[in-house]
RNA sequence: GGCCACGUGGCGGAGUGGUUACGCAACGGUCUGCAAAACCGUGUACCCCGGUUCAAUUCCGGGCGUGGCCUCCA
């Protein structure tokens, strides 16, 4: 089957067929993070989202010929708002913030992207785009901003699917003096002392920064060009940081598209919450991971289709690990075989991974029941959505940071109920049995006369 | 207030104008000193009200519920 991508901009009823500008170059852009705090749970969803479509694209056209670019945002009133708060310096914050962020989604067994731009070493690119919108009369100086004025694009909002008019009255926040028209975005701010700044475009003599929006135009053409194949990110972004980079870039360029595919995850909630810090069910990705395997959460996210919501929860974390025991179980030193074809026409078909998954149960019922190929198949097609990576023995050995076993104090207690059982005092050895159930420990004797012990969740 | 999504069995979650999704849990069985794991077998569904149709969970309209955006939040 051949690839097909569901396209927020035409919302077609069902996923349309993926052409790619250049097949020798598939080029793709994801909104990365803003590099102020650890990531939420929220926050790996795209992540992991769009590192199955780069796996799988890699796997199509082979993996020389994608280009993945993911921005790093490290210029913004949150992170200079941050930076004051820990009494650090901005480049201090970014920085850690950016290694913490890296090792969450390595965690997730998440592929380096391409290019991981840095929003800061893309100053000149932006203001060459801004120059360029005031020349062209799409944008306008005032109060030592430059405002991108959104009437001059008359297909404005076709994204959001959002009229001007219908922006205008449902306007709710007070619209700053300097604007001409209230939908007017900023694409250049002056700064204040003490804020980032840098020399300002368009004849400005205050040293300003960039506005949000336009920093991925300027990534995006950098390293992707004009118009490339597709954009992705969170649901939450398609008005307005989308609609605005689409107004930026095509305005430049006098195209008819930025891009010929824009693809939105759903929205996450944390056991039925909307997940806030008022709420107090906020997660980070890296309290999850002292917790549990990166591939649990990965799975667990790909448990649902992207562009549905998801609801986080604890007895959803706990399937996916049950599951993945279960297969790495079944996969133990197994070299990878085939890929499964309705492995493939699944997550070719806009990644429907909870489809997909259903044809790795399929295997794993298989090679439940002896098939060698089968097996083979599930660790093939398990690796195309970025699962089973690790060894059978790394995936039994791996503990929560959380638990505090003592492994000599509970080898001791399986030898002594070995003894125990071999003196057929089964009274003592349930006995054993019982006092590791209390902590969490379960037992499971081997054919082969061996126990082995595991952590019940 | 405006705009946009979503609502499937106990739970998670695909899909479809008429035919078993799938997984987890539950229950029965095999196995086991007892368990666990594994394997075999079994059950329950499509928010409400209209409409279109021979036929709707699937299409259309309305309602209710949940969520998102309209405030530089994935």
């Amino acid at each position: 089957m051949v690839l097909k991508l569901y396209d927020t901009l035409t919302r077609p009823a069902k996923p349309q067929p993926f052409r790619p500008i250049d097949p020798k170059n598939v080029r793709m852009y994801v909104c990365g993070p803003t590099v102020y705090d650890f990531a939420h749970i929220g926050n790996a969803r795209p992540v992991i989202v769009f590192d199955v479509l780069f796996r799988l694209l890699r796997h199509l056209y082979g993996p020389e010929h994608v280009t993945y670019v993911r921005n790093i945002t490290d210029v913004d009133d949150k992170i200079n708002a941050r930076a004051a708060e820990r009494g650090i310096p901005i480049r201090q914050l970014t920085e850690e913030t950016y290694a913490n962020f890296n090792a969450d989604v390595a965690a997730l067994g998440c592929l380096p992207p391409t290019v991981e731009p840095r929003a800061t070493e893309h100053i000149v690119e932006m203001k060459t785009l801004i120059e360029r919108l005031v020349t062209n009369e799409f944008a306008y100086v005032a109060e030592d901003h430059v405002l991108f004025n959104v009437k001059k694009m008359p297909d404005y909002g076709r994204l959001s699917k959002r009229s001007l008019d219908e922006m205008i009255a449902g306007a709710r926040v007070e619209v700053a003096p300097y604007k001409r028209d209230s939908t007017d975005f900023v694409l250049w701010k002056p700064s204040k002392p003490g804020e980032p700044a840098w020399p300002s475009p368009a004849g400005i003599a205050t040293p300003g920064r960039p506005g949000w929006h336009i920093e991925c135009s300027a990534m995006a053409w950098k390293h992707l060009g004009e118009t490339f194949d597709i954009h992705g990110g969170g649901i939450d972004l398609v008005f307005p940081h989308h609609e605005n980079e689409i107004a930026q870039s095509r305005c430049v360029f006098h195209t008819p598209v930025m891009a010929n595919y824009w693809m939105h995850n759903g929205f996450l909630q944390v056991e039925g919450e909307k997940m806030a810090k008022s709420e107090g069910n906020f997660i980070t990705t890296r309290e999850l991971l002292a917790e549990w395997p990166g591939e649990v959460l990965r799975l667990n996210m790909l448990r649902t289709h992207y562009r549905q919501p998801i609801d986080w929860t604890e007895a959803g974390m706990r399937e996916s690990k049950r599951t993945l025991d279960h297969w790495y179980e079944l996969t133990d030193d197994v070299a990878p075989g085939y890929l499964c074809a309705d492995m493939h026409d699944a997550v070719s078909d806009d990644l429907n991974t909870p489809k997909a998954l259903a044809a790795l149960h399929e295997l794993r019922s298989e090679a439940g029941k002896g098939s060698k190929g089968a097996a083979a198949g599930l660790k093939a097609s398990a690796h195309l959505i970025g699962l089973l990576q690790m060894t059978t023995r790394q995936w039994a050995a791996w503990r929560p940071k959380s638990l505090a076993i003592d492994k000599a104090h509970v080898e001791c207690l399986i030898e002594a109920r070995n003894a125990a059982r071999k003196a057929k005092n089964f009274k003592e050895a349930d006995r054993i049995r019982d006092e590791l159930k209390a902590m969490g420990i379960e037992l499971e004797d081997k054919p082969d006369g061996t126990t082995i012990w595991k952590v019940r969740r």
